[in-house]
DNA sequence: TTGAGTGCAAAGTGTTTGCATGATC
DNA sequence: GATCATGCAAACACTTTGCACTCAA
């Protein structure tokens, strides 16, 4: 269901019908790499550390085919900008944000999947997916700035 | 905390240093009649009808002004477009959203934020907000495309 | 009267697309 | 070698900003 290994996404890619190439290895092992959700700009400049003749559009491309394919979980932080994380199980998450840092931390629960039933059945909706985003400060944020109040 | 009425928020507006101009006031009534999310853009055909001397950079200064006061709540439905709807109480809601026709459900539910006490607890995270969406069909869109799978 | 608000057009974002070149299978 | 992928630049959609004019207080 899913991948564990970066070298299953890729052999999930070929599968697909795409060609492995090595921007596209490229853009797969920078997500691989970071445990965080990144915006497609942020996959470019890992990615130019390894190698620096990769497009920006060529990033772009790529995360959509993995989106498309699912294998990314794409989350829209602030509203104007998108951040993507590779989907590696357990499988199903949420996420709790640092509105200062930026860090993201994964975690599950099945109270959502309780209220998506309940929803489900009080309005009729067929149910296909769901956002459920905290935002806050982590520890060390606090800590840093005790004093501010907003930190847009 | 919450206003109750159209001309709470105009009366909240005068108060917070703003001058209230026939254009905030259709922006106002347009966001008041509504029940569901708008774009700015749908604001904007929708003040149109009352008033064609608007312009669409008016109505989005207009959205910003009344979310920097909080009196609105945004949303990104798809994450590059984003959406508002007055905040009326009963305070915090939640969203259940079709993914095709675009109509907006909004719920309350405590188990939130028991969930959220809880992650608070574990994580040490300072908990500021949340989003909690739900994507589906309505029970009109489910029955009008039975056969279709995506809808973008 | 006077500063805040307006509309227009132009500039900024982030993202996608057209097209010729280049690489994978 | 045919096809798909790349990179560039240009196009896009949404949003913000600069500026002269206008109006609410």
């Amino acid at each position: 269901m899913a991948q564990t290994s970066e070298r299953e996404i890729l052999k999930k890619l070929r599968a697909d019908g795409h060609k492995l190439t090595p921007q596209r290895r490229a853009v797969v092992r920078a997500l691989w790499l970071s445990h965080r959700h990144m915006t497609p700009a942020q996959v470019h400049t890992a990615v130019c550390e390894e190698r620096e003749d990769v497009g920006l559009v060529t990033v772009y491309r790529t995360i959509r085919m993995l989106a498309e394919m699912d294998l990314v979980c794409e989350i829209s932080t602030d509203g104007h900008q998108r951040t993507y994380l590779l989907r590696r199980p357990p499988e199903h998450h949420h996420h709790l944000v640092c509105s200062v840092c930026g860090r993201v931390v994964d975690f599950t629960s099945n109270d959502v999947e309780r209220l998506q039933q309940r929803l489900a059945s009080e309005t009729g909706f067929s149910i296909e997916s769901h956002i459920v985003e905290f935002v806050g400060r982590c520890v060390a944020c606090q800590q840093r700035c005790q004093t501010t109040d907003t930190a847009h």
